[in-house]
DNA sequence: AAGTTTGCTTAGAGAATCCTTAGAGATTCA
DNA sequence: TGAATCTCTAAGGATTCTCTAAGCAAACTT
């Protein structure tokens, strides 16, 4: 279980720090606001704890700027302020939880354990759905009715392309261009090559979208 | 958004429902444990309300009855008591928050959207269970149906992180991240031979699992 | 209908990625 | 301090991916 620990007062840090890894954690502290939002953006943490006020970028700034970047990570935000308004305005930014300086060692653990007992993903690869199939383009897995697989790079470039499309007619050299880029001098015969991959897979997975040639000009992955 | 509202004190059970119900919640109120417990069982609220002193039954015992039953809905409990025992023992029985009385609607009302912005599923902490295996991240203990053994901090970081992921891909990118730290210059051949010990590892404990590699991207550890 | 063009399929060489083993520092524990 | 374990680097072998090539099939042209 990894921590980001964003606190100011070096001694308060340290102690946190101590503790938590004696507890079992592993932490990773630092002192101002840009720093706990680089760590933040890594999005590897379980639970970031985050002091309101910070140098260089407010607690939370950091908490906002966070959540725009979708990063859902459970964020507790610590502070010596303890008015309503303050806890109100936390929990609706984004945080998870709210304690208030001074606080028991206890209580935060407590609050660590039960915040860490929900789910939450911290990768969430992108997914494309085109009637009976689905694919995620950075994982590579494709799923259809009967079945998943997993595709090659290039496969899954390729099948990506089509997907985008939405149905339209594309050159081959479109493809050539969006799959191996601009700088390769590549044979055109690749391309047949990775259609004729891509057929077999699609028809593995048990789907029924078949990719359409169209004779000198290119290919077309059709809606129906 | 359906609330459940367990509360003796006649005169503020009214008054919190009305307000919630002006909020725009659709508030079921009891006034003792049984009666909250009764209607906690249909596990149709979003969340509830739990007063940890109740006539019949103590809240914290409609508490664990709940989750005992499998019954993931957030729960907060409502005290006079504001001790620190209480307030840990009341998180670690499986409560979602936890508000002194007296305290101030707009904060119960921003604890309640905090609460009910992420999605829920009740886990047991201390312990991760993944199909046939089960892992103690602080001991670093594997138990398998055939056998146990002891894992070092690498690998039970690593395998903490499949755990944790529920069958997600990982990329090598994150998985280097999240058990080495975002300041290590780790050679990247080194996490294929953690991955590599743990597959030994759970083969030698008898568990059917099995991390897949996702060529070019990273690992995974399905649930089938 | 024959010839030409275009696309399909298969096979195999080279490249990239991953697995496995071995062993040298670092750390922990007695 | 010495022994044991953990952590990391390195390197060869195995696997998979990517690309070229070539024979065959289909479609279009004249």
């Amino acid at each position: 279980m990894r921590i980001l620990l964003a606190e100011d007062d070096r001694q308060l840090n340290k102690n946190l720090t101590c503790q938590l890894e004696e507890g079992g954690f592993t932490v990773d502290s630092c002192y101002d606001g840009e720093e706990a939002l680089f760590y933040g953006e890594q999005n590897i943490y379980d639970v970031i704890l985050l002091d309101r006020m910070l140098p260089c970028m407010e607690g939370t700034e950091v908490l906002t700027t966070l959540r725009k970047k979708n990063i859902a990570v459970p964020i507790i935000l610590i502070t010596a302020l303890g008015t309503l308004s303050d806890k109100v305005t936390g929990l609706d930014l984004g945080a998870d939880d709210y304690l208030v300086k001074p606080f028991a060692f206890e209580e935060l653990l407590a609050r660590i354990r039960c915040i860490t007992r929900r789910p939450f993903a911290f990768t969430d690869f992108g997914q494309l759905h085109f009637l009976d199939i689905t694919l995620c383009p950075e994982e590579g897995k494709l799923v259809g009715p009967e079945g998943a697989c997993t595709l090659s790079k290039k496969e899954a470039a390729l099948l990506e392309t089509f997907l985008r499309a939405k149905g339209q007619t594309l050159s081959r050299r479109t493809l050539l261009l969006k799959v191996w880029g601009p700088d390769s001098d590549i044979e055109d015969g690749n391309l047949d090559n990775y259609i004729h991959f891509l057929r077999r897979r699609l028809s593995m997975t048990g789907s029924a979208l078949k990719i359409k040639t169209i004779r000198g000009i290119g290919y077309c992955l059709p809606e129906k």
